[in-house]
DNA sequence: TCATCTGATTTGTCAGATAAATTGAGTTGA
DNA sequence: TCAACTCAATTTATCTGACAAATCAGATGA
């Protein structure tokens, strides 16, 4: 499934690179390969390979300078809410703190988004929460995606909050749901969406109440985090 | 001060579009120019504008396609935290409802980043908290500049979770910072940089009260949104 | 010892050509 | 009449080769 639909020269060096720059191999500081070296790696043309550079440079990782070539910046330069970051940092073999330090963050501003869509009360945003908690019903029935339903259902949150700049955290929502389900089947024998939860979340937004549907969204997120730290620490640090 | 030091070609062009493209120039689902009228517009090679098409792609504003063009993606797909676009957003003539977004968006994260700056409770981390509010402190007596100070504050904090995730937010808090002073001081006659918050924040951190801190941060923040919310349906919608 | 100059190396930009993909018109067949 | 197919035109994708600009390293001179 998803095939390798033969991606284009730009976007295999692209790719390459970024994963390796991702899982260390190029850590900051350290010069990334020049211009000639990737052709020759690759068996590309230069205006390739420095198009994937300036993508790679767009998303934070690098610095370029005539003669110098591309410097890897420091860590609190690179763009880990970019798709592709995130998705390069998931290739790389990574520990399992990766999972938590993700519920980190969504514990951080899903509680708020999801007040702000309750407040906002927007009928059509909130019909696209409710579509995506019923394909969740559905999907806990065996039919269809339970990780790309329960994606939709934070990304419609997002959506009905109204406000742009919590759009791109979808990102890393996907990439969490992608990881975690794997990882807490691993852990616990079983997924951990919680259907009751996310109805929870649902019916304080349909109500409009704000507080209500921080705190449920609090409590979802907050009792996977408390159940993935324990199991981490009794498993070991990865 | 920090004068245009004769930027490169490729950044010329991925400027000017980034600047249309987020003031609006080219809507969700219009065609952007074609490659040959880029190079005709700034008198520009194909490399240097495919180069900078390649950086707005890397960034989710755009998606090519052989014979189709540039097409402008939905607003669901822009990176709205990358600092480049952040910047051509702000570059752009933005409603006064563009300050109220990014501070429900800090409000969202950053309470939670005090939270676990203060749980993790790192010396060294701490002490680059510490530093930026005495920086704050004498910026406040008119020795040096306010708003770098505030925003080191809060990098500061993020910085100190030890969660790779909250880093790339630095830049949101340094735009809202630069387009908060200016509005605030125009709202209400004088900036809102609130020393006593701050240090209500950092001594709850100092002290690994988790609890303490995400409330300093919340009231702190909450205090100056809800202000500007008043301020800004006062004056009228912008 | 230090400042300056010079040359080599690497990225930045340009120009032109070919390949690949897609659209849309035109053609064929039922 | 309409569906499916063919083919040419257009645009992006890639390659090649060249020159400009910036920077570093070593040589030069005081």
């Amino acid at each position: 499934m998803a095939g390798n639909q033969t991606s284009s020269v730009t976007d295999e060096i692209t790719n390459s690179l970024g994963r390796e720059i991702l899982g260390g191999l190029f850590p900051p500081g350290a010069t990334l390969l020049g211009e000639e070296e990737i052709c020759a790696r690759f068996g590309a043309s230069r205006s390739a390979a420095r198009e994937a550079v300036k993508i790679l440079w767009a998303k934070g990782l690098l610095l370029t300078r005539p003669r110098r070539g591309s410097r890897i910046r420091p860590l609190k330069d690179w763009n880990f809410l970019d798709p592709s970051v995130l998705g390069w940092l998931r290739a790389s073999a990574t520990p399992r703190h990766f999972i938590i330090e993700l519920l980190e963050v969504r514990l951080g501003f899903e509680c708020e988004a999801a007040a702000l869509a309750a407040s906002r009360n927007d009928p059509d945003e909130i019909a696209v929460i409710r579509e995506a908690f019923e394909a969740m019903r559905a999907a806990s029935s065996g039919e269809g995606d339970p990780v790309s339903s329960d994606a939709a259902f934070h990304e419609a949150v997002l959506a009905a909050t109204g406000n742009r700049f919590f759009l791109p955290l979808s990102a890393l929502i996907h990439t969490a749901l992608q990881y975690s389900v794997p990882t807490t089947n691993a852990l616990f024998g079983h997924p951990v969406g919680d259907l009751d939860a996310h109805g929870k979340v649902l019916r304080a937004i349909e109500a409009g109440d704000a507080a209500k549907a921080r705190k449920a969204m609090h409590d979802m997120l907050s009792e996977v985090l408390a159940r993935v730290r324990t199991a981490v620490e009794l498993t070991g640090a990865g």
